[in-house]
DNA sequence: GAAAAACCTGACCATTTGGTCAGTTTTCTC
DNA sequence: GAGAAAACTGACCAAATGGTCAGGTTTTTC
C-alpha cells in the first residue's frame, strides 16, 4: 500500500474512533511512523484529510442513490435489493459512515461533511417512501447511527469485533425494522 | 440559575453537540457571557467539568442499576417498569447520556466518563437477561446510541425538536425491539 | 458598616495546534 | 548514472489551548 493511502487509513481510523477534533496531525504522523510535515506533503490541510478520507464512501454513497433514482421501491423484491446494497454499503464503509453520523455539526464548515449530510437526506427520503414526514427521517437517523456505532464501537462494549458475515443479519434486521423495508426472503409487510 | 450551573448547562450541551474536543473552555466562557478565567474559577479543569456535567445523570444511572439489583426482570410487569424508567431516564438525561456514548475512548483517561462505562456494562449484562452474549451487549448498545442520538441531533437531521411526550412512545418501541423487553401495555414475548 | 466570603477578570505562561518552507534524501526515468 | 520528480524532514511560525495568579468587585454575614 501506498504511504499515502496509509496515513488515510490511519486518519480516517483516527477521525472515527475518537472524532476529528481529537486527531491531531501529529498523532496521525506518529502512528504513520513519519514526520507531521509529511503527512502534510500528502494532504496540505487537515480538512483536505478528512475529505480525503470520506471521498471514496461519498461516491458509493452517490452511486447507490444514482441507482435508486427512478426506483420508488415500492416492490418488495426492490426494497430487498436496496437493503442488501445499504448494508453492504455500511459495513464496507463503516469508518467513514461513523465519522459523518458522528459529526453533524461540522456539516457546513466542512465541503466533505456537507455533501454528507445532504446525501444522507436524500437517503431517508428515499427509504421513507410513504411517510415523507419527520417521523420516518427520525427513524431512519437512529437506525443509521445506531447501526454504525456498532460497527466501529463494537469493541468498546466489551464485545469482541465480530466478522462481516455475522454482522450482516443482525444489521439487515435492524435496518429492517427500523426503516419499514422488506428484508431478503421476508414477508412484504403493508 | 446560578451562574455555575448555567454555565455547566454550556458546558453540557457542547459537549454533546460538538464532543469535548471541540468544545473549549473559551468557547464555553463566550456563551456563557463570562470570561475564561471565571469558568475555571467554577471548575478547576476541563476534567473536573466534564466529571460535574455528568454527576448527576450518574447518579440517577446509579440508582436505577440499585433498583434492579435484586430484580432479574423475569416478569414482564417488572420489565415494563424497567422500560419506563430507563426511557425516562434517557429524555431526562440526554446530552450526559450522548457525551458517555459518544466518547467511549475516554473511558480510561476521565473518572466519570470511566464510571459511566462501567454503570453502561452493568445494565447492558442485566438487560440480556438470557443471553448475556455478546450478541446482546452489542445489541444494547445499539439501541442506546441510537436512541441519544435521536435525542441529541433531531434537529441535525432536518426534523424540527420533537416533544418529549412525542419521543416516549418512539423510545419505548425502539427500545423494546432491540432489548428483547416486554412494552408497557404489550404481550409478553417468549 | 466592617470583615469575610464568593465571584470575576486581564495579564500572563507553557504547550500544542495547524501550517510553511528551505533543503535533503529517495525513487523513478531515460 | 544524470536529472527530474516525488517523498520526506527539522526548524520555524502565529494562533489557540488549558491553566495560573494577583488583584479587583460584589455579595453575604454579623
Amino acid at each position: 500500500m501506498s504511504q499515502h493511502d496509509h496515513i488515510l487509513d490511519i486518519a480516517r481510523d483516527g477521525f472515527a474512533h475518537r472524532g476529528i477534533a481529537a486527531t491531531t496531525i501529529q498523532d496521525i504522523a506518529d502512528r504513520a511512523g513519519v514526520s507531521k510535515a509529511s503527512v502534510l506533503y500528502h494532504f496540505s490541510t487537515k480538512d483536505q484529510l478528512v475529505d480525503a478520507a470520506l471521498e471514496p464512501s461519498l461516491e458509493a454513497l452517490s452511486e447507490l442513490l444514482d441507482s435508486l433514482a427512478d426506483d420508488p421501491l415500492s416492490s418488495a423484491e426492490s426494497q430487498r435489493a436496496f437493503l442488501e446494497r445499504f448494508v453492504d454499503f455500511l459495513i464496507n464503509h463503516r469508518l467513514a459512515a461513523h465519522i459523518v453520523v458522528s459529526h453533524p455539526y461540522l456539516a457546513d464548515e466542512s465541503k466533505s461533511l456537507g455533501r454528507a449530510t445532504v446525501l444522507m437526506g436524500l437517503l431517508a427520503e428515499r427509504v421513507s417512501q410513504a411517510g415523507l414526514g419527520d417521523f420516518d427521517r427520525l427513524r431512519f437517523g437512529v437506525a443509521v447511527s445506531g447501526a454504525t456505532y456498532a460497527l466501529v464501537s463494537a469493541g468498546q462494549l466489551g464485545v469482541e469485533q465480530m466478522s462481516n458475515d455475522e454482522l450482516r443479519p443482525m444489521l439487515t434486521e435492524v435496518l429492517r425494522e427500523m426503516t419499514g423495508l422488506s428484508a431478503p426472503s421476508e414477508q412484504v409487510s403493508s
